[in-house]
Order: C-alpha cells, then structure tokens, then sequence
DNA sequence: AAAACGATTGTTGTGCACATCATGGGTCAG
DNA sequence: CTGACCCATGATGTGCACAACAATCGTTTT
C-alpha cells in the first residue's frame, strides 16, 4: 500500500504505522501495557530505536509512558471523545470546502474495491475486517483535500477516536450488523455524491455520519455503565 | 507561567517548551542546524533525553531530522503556509463555537496585562518582544474553548505558522509599526466584544485579523521573491 | 492481628561508545 | 585540465550497561 525508503527512517514509518494499527485495531487495548524490551525484541532492534517510536505516539497521544511504571495505551473517557467527535464533525465538513479535489483514477478503483469490500462483509461481518475497511475508506477519503495540515489533523483526531468506536463493537455496546449496514448506505451515499461530483456534499455525508455513529456509540455506552 | 512537574518529565517539558520557543522567536531561524551535543551541553544533559525532545518537535512538523547530515529547522514555502492560514481561519472561528466559556478572574488579569504590553509596544517597537506578546496573547484566546483537542491543534498550527510571519518582520517585507498598530486594535477589539459577552463575535474578529496578516505578509513577500 | 517499614523486582530513563551515513576535499588516472 | 574515485570528517542512528523510579511482597514491630 504505501511503500518505505530503506534505511533508517523507513524502519521507522514502518514501525510507526505498525504500532498504530494495532492500537487502532485494538490488538492493543486501551489501558494495556505495552513491553519495550518485548516490542524490541519482536522487531529485531534495541529499545533506543523502539523507544523512538513510542516517544512519536505519545505525541500522538496513542501512548502514555510513566517513568518506573511502564508504557500504556490511553484511554479517554466519554466527554473528551465528544469533544474531539464535535471537532471531527467540523473538519469533515472542510475537507469539502478546503482545496477539495475530484478524485482521479487509481483513486476511484479503491472506492471501488471499498464499496466491494463493504457489500461483503454484509453477508459476512467481522470486527477487525469491518474496522481495516473502515480505516481505509476514511483515509481514501482524505486524499479529496489537497491541504496537506487539515489531512494530517484529520487523521490524527480519526486515529484517537476510531478505536473507541471498534472497543464498543467488540463489548457489543453497539450492533455490528447494524454499523456494517449504516457502513454501507454511508459508502453508497458518498460514492453517490462523488459520482455527480458534489464534493462539498459527500463531506456533509461523511459529516452526519461521523455525528450519527457517534450517537448510536454513546446511547449504547450509558446502557449499563 | 507554567509549572514543570519535577523528574524526567518535567525536564522533558522545560526543554521541549524552551526549544519550541526558540524556534517559534526565530532564535534558531528556519533551515538553521542544531546541534544535538551542543544543545545537550547547553542544557546539561546527554544526548538521548535530548533526542527526545527533538523526535517529538519533529513530530510537531517544526524539525527535520536527516542520518549523516543534521538536524534542521523546517522552512514553509508560501502555498503550503497559505494552506495552514486557510485551516487556521476556520478553526479560530470555531474556537468561539464549540465549549466556549467566558473569560475568568486570572484570563481577564492576562488580558489585561497584554493590553498594557500591546500599547507600550506603540512608543518602542521591537520584534522580539512583538512576537512574544503575539504568542501569549494567542495562548490566552485559546483557554476560551473547553475543547482539548481544537486547542492542541490551534496551537500547533500557530507554532508553526508564527515564525514565519516573524520571519517577514525581520525581512522587513511588512512593516514593524504597522502591525503593531494593527495589532493594537485587535486586541481592543477583541476584548471589547468580551466584555460584551459575545465570544462567537470575538472569535470572528480573531479570523477576520488572521486572513488580514496572512494577506499583507503574502503581498509583502511577493514583492521581491 | 494490623500496620509500617524495607528489600526486591521489573520498568522506563540516561550516558556513553560505536555503527552508519552523507558530504567535501584531495588525489590519481585519463 | 577534467573526471572519477577514495577517504577523512562530522553528523545522526543504534546497542548496551546502568541509574532512577514505582509497585509489590515479605518482614518486623507495635
């Protein structure tokens, strides 16, 4: 998908983007411990390099390390999530308006192959396949922007929320069948929109979408808890 | 200003913020190399702690780290700040949107104190202490949103946008005096509309003072480059 | 028995020596 | 004179050993 320079920086990115897709994919929980000295060792470096990494995702705020104690993945509560859902749900909408491009060919093969994807996993859904997919889409999604900082911010912020929403997936908070069906409609709807080439409102799809998901997550965590 | 818990990760933060705002006053210009073992003596310490302030300013898009060769400040070209400008103007209105709150006791006293310092700039202009006031007035207008996230990301485009308006400053492409003044009545404006109760109002006039600045620094820098 | 204290263990943080890489200058062949 | 090549130099990147720190468990004392 996206290829790494050799050397050292590419070991880097690719340990970076590594990391963060398991913590995305909640192969690592929140609130879990991650070991330095295991990570290393799986990787094939020293901690130093490793520990780069860590340093980059805690400035990401993926990652919280205390001196003594050990490495965590954070968790955030439910207010601080409507904060950043509520900034998600303005930048959506400026991915429409700002420096909005019309997507070219090898981009619309992979709408393609998500809408494909997403007509699968209705006769079969799976958690982590709903999330990679869902992860995908969206960063195909930021390629309709040409400004670099709002990608990067968006990006940034989907990262720090997209793992909630899969937690309450998997506590079964919400219904799976139920998001891969809304997933769907929300993929037709856009390509819809991008077909006629209304940019401004496939991101007003995007948008109250990202709000509705957001509601249905939040009304099944008060559930119980 | 600031009280740095004490321990590792106080001192991380001290070097961080110290560093930042070096780079941010033009301390270290852009493209400028930094030393890593000068800046570990400097601060006394070795050169992994500070390699961790370094990965992490680099994370903030403000170093630029290169094996073999150096690290170097990073330098924007004009479309690409013009990109972060644009995503700027909307996030500062939005600052006046979304959990605003009205100034308390301590921000007003702040307020108070960057007026003082605003109209003493007027009889004895300098830069240095121009684009100190700039920054602190900036951080004081961001505590008018409860939101945590738009006000991480608020002011990691301000970093690393106000060194390069700085930069035209020392260039002499816009003029001193003129943006004190200009600045003078910003900030007027903007506390008078405080006082009123009108945090959306004063949010605006914060956008409509940024596209005015980005637009004389981008007539001022096409004037000879 | 309960509480306070201290040793032990395991973690992240630090310092230092060395590896790796890119650059510039000097040298030698053509 | 010109070009390529090599090596010296100085930068960041890496590995490892140890320090600093926090939590836990066992011991001791009241």
């Amino acid at each position: 998908m996206t290829e790494t320079a050799p050397g050292a920086r590419g070991r880097f990115e690719r340990l970076h983007a590594t990391i963060r897709t398991r913590i995305c994919l909640l192969d690592y929980a929140p609130g879990m411990r991650l070991s330095e000295e295991a990570l290393a060792n799986e990787f094939g470096v020293s901690r130093t390099p490793l520990r780069r990494v860590l340093v980059r995702l805690e400035g990401e705020g993926l990652l919280h390390s205390v001196h003594g104690v050990g490495t965590f993945v954070t968790d955030v509560n439910i207010e601080a999530l409507e904060q950043t859902y509520r900034l998600r749900l303005e930048l959506a909408e400026l991915t429409g308006k700002l420096d909005a491009v019309h997507p070219d060919a090898p981009l619309w093969e992979k709408f393609q192959d998500h809408a494909d994807r997403s007509r699968s996993l209705l006769n079969d859904p799976d958690p982590r396949r709903f999330a990679q997919l869902n992860m995908d889409f969206f960063l195909a999604l930021m390629q309709l922007t040409l400004n670099e900082p709002l990608r990067q911010i968006s990006e940034r912020l989907y990262f720090q929320t997209t793992r909630i929403w899969l937690k309450s997936v998997f506590a079964s908070k919400i219904d799976l069948v139920e998001e891969v069906i809304v997933f769907n409609r929300e993929v037709e709807d856009i390509l819809t929109a991008l077909r006629v080439g209304d940019l401004h409102a496939a991101a007003l799809i995007q948008r109250a979408h990202i709000s509705m998901s957001f509601h249905r997550m939040r009304t099944g965590l008060g559930a119980d808890e």
